[in-house]
DNA sequence: CAACTAAATGCAAAAAGTTCGCATTTAAAT
DNA sequence: ATTTAAATGCGAACTTTTTGCATTTAGTTG
């Protein structure tokens, strides 16, 4: 039990290190909890989930940081707060219930296969995308 | 010259009462605005273009209460501040260059077609989406 | 492993971006 | 022309995010 969490700390210790950035304690805790989260989290999701120790700023500073690295992906819904998620897999999206916020994974989504036609059209040399889809969840539809 | 424009100001003020909403000065003038431009505005370029005669607390409330009634579409892309457009079409998104922040349009879009298997998938009911892709614009690529 | 350096942190203060309450004005219905 | 509900302007407040600076820490070097 231990020595499992102590190997997988080791292990985004050294993924961070890879990233070229310093391995502290904040963002491995941060990185765990982003990495166990089924969804997206807000910056006052991952502070309370940090038990409120880390620094706001520092929080702010750290995600921006592992933003840039690709190590996490920022994903702006529409209630105007960002959203942060472990970057695992490419193309994969969401649904999210404008009633209740929740969110919940997509995931096959053949929209890459319009990219290269698009960059041609655009030409634009494009790097990601983001699709998010907006509707009402199950729990809300009965309401 | 001048008659056109009148005649154009009358089509948008009973398209405002249409839709509910009185037909102001400051809303006419700001669906005028999105309607001529070519890209989604932000708050900040929509009260320039208004030559800041709006207030910006009635620019925030007409938004908010055009978005409501479709009469506009907010866009979040990832600069923190909401984008606005005049909701023409349906089925347009947008690629925008994360260098530059230039914004162009995207025309044909094939999601819509996922949305079936996707509601019955995550038992959502689907009202909307939004497909941004980023990337590099041509100038932007060539420095 | 002690000493060092660049990077990261905490704090408080300030910037952005957005919303609200309330008195006044305006659109449109009567 | 009068009336009324909706919209506006203003300032203040609130939320989210950023910044400057002194202090601490991670990772490197001798």
């Amino acid at each position: 039990m231990k020595k499992t969490q102590k190997i997988s700390e080791e292990a985004l210790k050294r993924f961070l290190r890879s990233k070229g950035l310093k391995a502290t304690s904040d963002r491995v805790t941060l990185l765990a909890i982003l990495k166990k989260s089924i969804k997206p989290l807000t910056i006052e999701a991952l502070h309370t989930k940090c038990v409120s120790t880390i620094n706001r700023a520092t929080l702010y500073r750290n995600m921006a940081a592992m933003s840039q690295r690709d190590i996490v992906r920022k994903i702006e819904f529409r209630h105007g707060h960002a959203h942060y998620e472990f970057r695992q897999q490419e193309d994969h999206h969401h649904v999210v219930c404008v009633k209740c916020d929740r969110i919940e994974d997509v995931q096959d989504c053949s929209v890459s296969e319009l990219i290269p036609k698009l960059s041609q059209k655009t030409n634009f040399f494009i790097q990601e995308h983001s699709l998010e889809f907006f509707g009402v969840c199950s729990s809300c539809k009965k309401i």
